[in-house]
RNA sequence: UCCACGGUAGCUCAAUGGUGGAGCAUUCGGCUGUUAACCGAAGGGUUGGAGGUUCGAGUCCUCUCCGUGGAGCCA
């Protein structure tokens, strides 16, 4: 008798029809009769259950028809094709190993739960249907985006998740320490002696490995992290975590239509990948999550992003007559309201915003050539709103000295950065890419709670 | 951090200031092809916490804790 997969089962039915087969995994729910029984068999490798019939002349009959959910039992038996029923086919057992047996406390039910109250029980929650499925498209999307970026030769970077530079600017960061809290060590002068600490210095966990990745880029031309990322801001959002993942390729030789376009390719390449491995996973989220996901989704593989600059944005956002909250000026950021009326309004479907006022855009950015703005673009897509960010770099050695030196940073903690401008300096682009808000993007899920194993935001940190 | 809303059985929700209920789940029983199976019965509650108003508070008031949604910040 082979052991199977629910999976194989699946994509290679007639491989196994008719034949005999063991299957392990465990009961999602059990419908008995008196004399006979059905139960629901997920073994983990595929999203749909397997029916296994079982009856009494099983020498167990009475425990299998009692098991509780969850339990995990082996099955052997046939599996025999059932024409005209919702499953295409099941197993008539004639045997059930009980493996483990499952308390009838358990907490997830066959209904439908609220999410809220799933992620209470983010133990329990990858057993469900809808988590089953976010866990495996956030899977089959990180397989996509490494070889997205392998098969175009770039070459992955582990940028340290300990930093020493805090001078990122991208957000608060958490400190990292080992100094005895209920003992500070303190200088003459009454500050922290941070001489003391683990690193001799003051130590944090990164907000981005863009600074990292530029040092790379410029050894190996088109490299990209993929890594946990950390913001210490009390941002109370669902579009917002603590820890969350970003991608950020970084190209030289590159300018900022090479990022666009290249960014271009990748959301593109990431969405017919997933639904072309995932496919019954998608297809849950666009009946059960959002049933608008597959008009959307194919909406953005059969169009060109837009691309337009800041300033136009502002026009269109003028022009369009309609009262905002946060009154449209240039020189403004673009608030959300904005951002979700330019790519679910205007342009119903992706779009590039270039070209921002360099005054609310960080350091790093290129500046152009009118003095007043700079090479970044934010790309925006409906229902999430920004989900890539990045920009040309600034390769010039006295412009970027200007720019640090303009917002009072200490040119001292650039060093290492700013010689990268000074022996061999290219043109050379990127972008950030959250990974997490992909995902909603891809599934539909409205928070990002539910698309990150064990979310971590301010004041959450169970599991 | 700001604004709004919410917290009642294991879960999802009802309950005009006047005896706290239902569906699902659980337990027990019934049922020969179920598909969130169906039918019957039972158990299950300090209404987030503290204080106050009232003859009487799940309901009104004050404080507090927690959560959700939106905003800001950003990815």
């Amino acid at each position: 008798m082979q052991t199977v997969e629910v999976k194989q089962l699946y994509r290679e039915t007639g491989k196994y029809l008719n034949q005999d087969v063991r299957i392990s995994g465990w009961v999602r729910t059990i419908r008995s009769s008196k004399a006979f029984g059905f139960i629901e068999l997920n073994d983990g490798t595929f999203f749909k259950n397997l029916q296994v019939v079982f009856d009494e002349k099983l020498a167990n009959f009475k425990e299998v028809e009692k098991l509780p959910i969850s339990s995990s039992i082996t099955v052997e038996g046939k599996l025999v094709e059932t024409p005209g029923a919702k499953q295409p086919f099941e197993v008539h057992a004639t045997n059930i190993i009980i493996e483990g047996m499952s308390n009838s406390d358990y907490p997830l039910q066959k209904k439908r739960h609220t999410f809220e109250y799933l992620r209470t029980i983010a133990h329990l929650r990858p057993r469900s249907n809808t988590f089953s499925a976010v866990f495996r498209v956030r899977s089959v999307a990180a397989f996509a985006i490494h070889k997205f970026f392998q098969e175009r030769g770039f070459v992955y970077v582990n940028t340290p998740i300990i930093t020493g530079s805090d001078c990122e600017g991208a957000g608060e960061m958490f400190r990292v320490t080992t100094l005895d809290l209920h003992n500070i060590p303190k200088k003459e002068d009454g500050s922290i002696d941070f001489s003391e600490d683990f690193f001799g210095r003051e130590a944090n966990l990164t907000v981005s490995g863009q600074l990292e990745a530029e040092i790379f880029a410029l050894a190996y031309k088109k490299v990209y992290t993929f890594g946990p990322t950390f913001r210490a801001e009390n941002s109370n959002t669902a579009r917002h975590a603590s820890e969350f993942w970003m991608i950020e390729p970084e190209m030289a030789f590159a300018d900022l239509n090479d990022y666009m376009d290249t960014a271009e390719d990748m959301v593109k390449y990431i969405i017919s990948y997933v639904l072309e491995n995932a496919p019954e996973e998608m297809e849950f989220f666009n009946n059960f999550i959002d049933n608008t996901l597959f008009d959307r989704l194919n909406n953005v593989l059969n169009s060109e992003f837009a691309r337009i600059t800041y300033t136009e944005a502002i026009e269109l956002l003028k022009k369009s007559g309609k009262e905002f909250q946060y009154p449209v000026e240039w020189g403004c950021d673009l608030q959300t309201e904005h951002e979700r009326y330019l790519t679910e309004e205007i342009f119903k479907k992706p779009v590039f915003v270039t070209n921002y006022p360099k005054d609310i855009k960080a350091f790093y950015m290129r500046l152009n050539d009118d003095g007043k703005t700079v090479a970044a673009a934010d790309l925006l897509v409906p229902g999430v709103g920004e989900i890539i960010g990045g920009s040309q770099r600034e390769e010039r050695y006295d412009v970027l000295v200007r720019r640090i030196e303009e917002l009072g940073m200490r040119k001292e903690d650039y060093w290492w950065y700013l010689e990268l401008r000074k022996y061999g300096e290219t043109k050379h682009a990127g972008y950030g890419l959250g990974f997490e808000r992909m995902i909603m993007y891809l599934t539909g899920m409205g928070n990002i709670r539910d698309v990150i194993p064990f979310p971590r935001t301010p004041g959450n940190c169970e599991f």
